[in-house]
DNA sequence: CTGCCATTTGTCAGTGACTGCCTATATGCT
DNA sequence: AGCATATAGGCAGTCACTGACAAATGGCAG
């Protein structure tokens, strides 16, 4: 279907990721239905005609059902090189547009869905959460040598916390207006401090 | 013991607290000596005197007996006040600094224990960042008529991110530095905006 | 085509967090 | 003291998750 990356997937490797989707859907579908707690493990098995073992085998936990995207393997060096730059947005934005038009059809209405439960269930999200903090610590080391450790810890937390938070309003506003609109102001916020307000009419200093 | 904050408590409340602090530094101890995950609800309730279910009825959760603080319910209209001037963190930087020259003896001492859990244990992690998520939410939506709902919820989580970032960078590093100078260095990178370098060595523009 | 090996999947039994329900007890108030 | 109410404990059950072992599947050499 969708052509991954060109990269070179084993047979093995397809057929395993091919699985996934299918247990992801299904548990989507139930979550939908009934609600992310009312599903156990058990139904989706059942659902994706595999055994429960496999599902936690494939996923470790429930809420990697949800969380899990094909993508996960990020490449790393793109994002460590924006970061590592004297003004890490700009690459960032640069990163996140491809990232976004990349993403349609099939691809984009499953994101929808993954990001409504995300942002629907708590534990769902503190997943997503953790996942987003162990993620931005590997950058962070990576750019210390750079920024400093504190700084770089601090400015990496802070952009991948801008870029939830659009990310969540994009969700929470039912996807109507730009992802990228959204990203790239959420964006302008960090690039310019706080101390700027967002207009002119409401300046004091 | 320590006289929270004046405020009218009910005989009630006050016992029920005592109990909470003695379940609490139970549960700390096992958990320093054998491990968070080795530790069970009822080793915990045992070592407390009290039932297993009433553990979970006073902290809900086995991660939230490392989190819980006799001080959770923060008074909000401060903070609010603070991020609804045109400039936020200058007014956030003072109450940080009272919050912490109030913390000393046993409760520094206790807070540090907490800390170290917290960080070392990425469940408990998890779960902090999760209520940390849903206060930052309680806050933007405050400040929302203020700033602008996307604004208020990045420029509120990107400050609590930063906050987080230096509990964490002054546990993790024994807290050797001065926890309100980490606070101040937090806050000053997210008030500059990410495009001034730490210094002026490193300029490339 | 067939038997062999490795990898993958399923089965089973167990642990422990967490909840609802009901009973017993303790506490504050008159 | 005596009553009403809030609070602690006991009990049974659900479900996420794990380790150990058995079954099956699929690629591959002979």
């Amino acid at each position: 279907m969708t052509e991954h990356r060109g990269e070179p997937l084993g047979l093995r490797a397809r057929k395993k990721i091919a699985a996934m989707e299918r247990i992801q859907d299904a548990a989507l579908d139930l979550f939908e239905a009934r609600g992310f707690d009312a599903v156990t493990i058990e139904a989706v098995a059942e659902a994706a005609e595999v055994s429960p073992r496999t599902v936690y085998r494939y996923f470790g936990t429930k809420e990697m059902l949800v969380i899990w995207d094909e993508f996960d393997e990020v490449e790393l060096s793109p994002l460590v090189d924006a970061f590592a730059s004297s003004d890490p947005i700009d690459g960032l934005r640069q990163g996140l547009h491809l990232g976004f038009v990349n993403l349609e059809g099939e691809q984009l209405r499953r994101s929808k869905r993954r990001l409504r439960l995300v942002y629907g269930v708590p534990a769902v999200e503190a997943t997503l959460a953790l996942h987003a903090a162990a993620f931005s610590r590997r950058i962070a080391a990576h750019v210390a040598p750079v920024h400093g450790e504190l700084r770089s810890h601090v400015l990496v937390h802070a952009l991948v916390a801008g870029i939830l938070g659009a990310m969540r309003h994009w969700t929470l506003n039912d996807f109507k207006e730009s992802p990228i609109d959204l990203l790239d102001q959420a964006l302008d916020v960090l690039q310019h401090g706080t101390g700027t307000p967002p207009d002119e009419s409401e300046r004091h200093e």
